[in-house]
DNA sequence: TGCAGAAATTGGTTGGACCATTGGACCACT
DNA sequence: AGTGGTCCAATGGTCCAACCAATTTCTGCA
């Protein structure tokens, strides 16, 4: 490891300056998410701070899903970090479970729709097939596993949000993502739940494949329109079992 | 083997639960935000931890925006807090770019237009009234300052977002808001940056009183393109004057 | 009464200590 | 060779007792 790598901090406001430091140190030692930060003990002698400021960093970090602390083992990154980075925590409060998942839904239903038109209008032939593959592997997947596909559906969504040109709608869109399925733990009783949405995932593809962009678009929200309709019938019925 | 029937086991959690017991607290003195709350000191001795442990778990609702922290002051709320409460991390990685202002742009675009069908369809008379307020002091700053009312701007939208009844819009186009103005001091040679998205401010108002989604949407579009305009001339001026 | 300075309060930092967990080295036994 | 056991150093987690720096509150003099 280059030490020098880990110039001691100057100024006040020292957790902040330790995570630019440690930025700095990312970069020049090119760590990838999955490495081994340097231990807390060797970063407070580096940086000349005390360990207990080290902890305060990392815990920020912790806290913004960066960084992953393992007693015993170490402090692993968890993603890449860059100087521009902008935080922005999302919180979700208060309502039931449905409201919050009706929620997300909505914002993944304008994105969707932009993200699909945007990739109709910039796909390249590559990108076509690549689309294609992931469309085929997540159809098979659906009709072997009977409509367990989720995992393989999603892959086939980031496929297109990656050839949108614009790594937001992934960040974004996955943030949604990962906050729909927190509250996924009881599926609201709706065992084909997101079957409805299978069809549209082709006619998504094909609009793509064809450069339709306001095609595209409307499929994609009529994607999103089943999800919303299956979660509808699931907070009924869940309302109706709960008043019995 | 179902590899989901052995899921790790949760040892300690000491700072969390510094965390679950701060949100009983809050609650039971209902703690509006801005109020303060206990000394670390005090905290540290009712819940027989550490300060040091206080403080991890103050820290880390500091990097989630629930609480801020006045050295000789106090530590304060920032915003309500509830105990299913949800939090993800958005970090974006940003770029100074024209690029990335356009990427900004598209996922407002797409989140602008949501929300101000949202708006139209779920406003209702005191919202619609309130945001005929933000139009007006908006307006009336836009004419006394001669196109500088960007506050006045900001705000107007945020009252659709509010309206809308999600909070993700808002938290999310502030992101963007936030990405986009970081670079924005020097706002590409274009003097009048803005003026030209003027005139659909009251355009939307008008489809959100006249609770009119698809219009509303549309002049939200409207707006966004207009900007998108004068980003690319600003990318053109300054092509063009660094090629001299 | 008004206000400058002292004193108390509070978050920020330090250094040192000990605990709990981890992971590797080593070893005995099969 | 492989399995399990024991030991040990490394590492994050917690605790303590100070002191520093910014802020607020109080005090006493003009």
């Amino acid at each position: 490891m280059d030490q020098n790598s880990l110039p001691p901090i100057q100024t006040t406001a020292r957790d902040d300056a330790v995570l630019k430091a440690l930025v700095g140190f990312v970069r020049a030692e090119a760590l990838q998410p999955g490495d081994r930060l340097p231990t807390e003990r060797i970063l407070a002698e580096r940086l000349k701070v005390s360990r207990n400021t080290v902890r305060e960093a990392l815990t920020r970090w912790e806290g913004l899903g960066l960084v992953e602390r393992r007693q015993g083992s170490g402090t692993y990154l968890k993603a890449a970090v860059s100087p521009d980075m902008l935080h922005m925590p999302l919180t979700l409060a208060g309502g039931n479970d449905f409201t919050s998942l009706m929620h997300t839904l909505e914002i993944r239903r304008a994105l969707e729709a932009e993200a699909a038109a945007l990739c109709a209008e910039r796909a390249s032939p590559a990108d076509i097939a690549e689309i294609k593959r992931k469309l085929d592997i997540m159809e098979q997947a659906f009709r072997t596993r009977d409509g367990m596909s989720s995992e393989e559906d999603w892959e086939f969504h980031q496929a297109i949000y990656r050839v949108s040109g614009n790594p937001l709608f992934e960040q974004i869109i996955a943030a949604m993502h990962e906050l729909f399925h927190r509250f996924w733990e009881h599926p609201l009783g709706v065992r084909d739940f997101g079957h409805a949405s299978f069809p549209y995932h082709r006619t998504i593809y094909e609009c793509i494949a064809a450069r339709d962009p306001q095609g595209a678009r409307a499929e994609a929200l009529k994607l999103i329109a089943t999800v919303e309709d299956d979660l509808k019938r699931g907070a009924a019925k869940l309302k109706l079992s709960s008043q019995t």
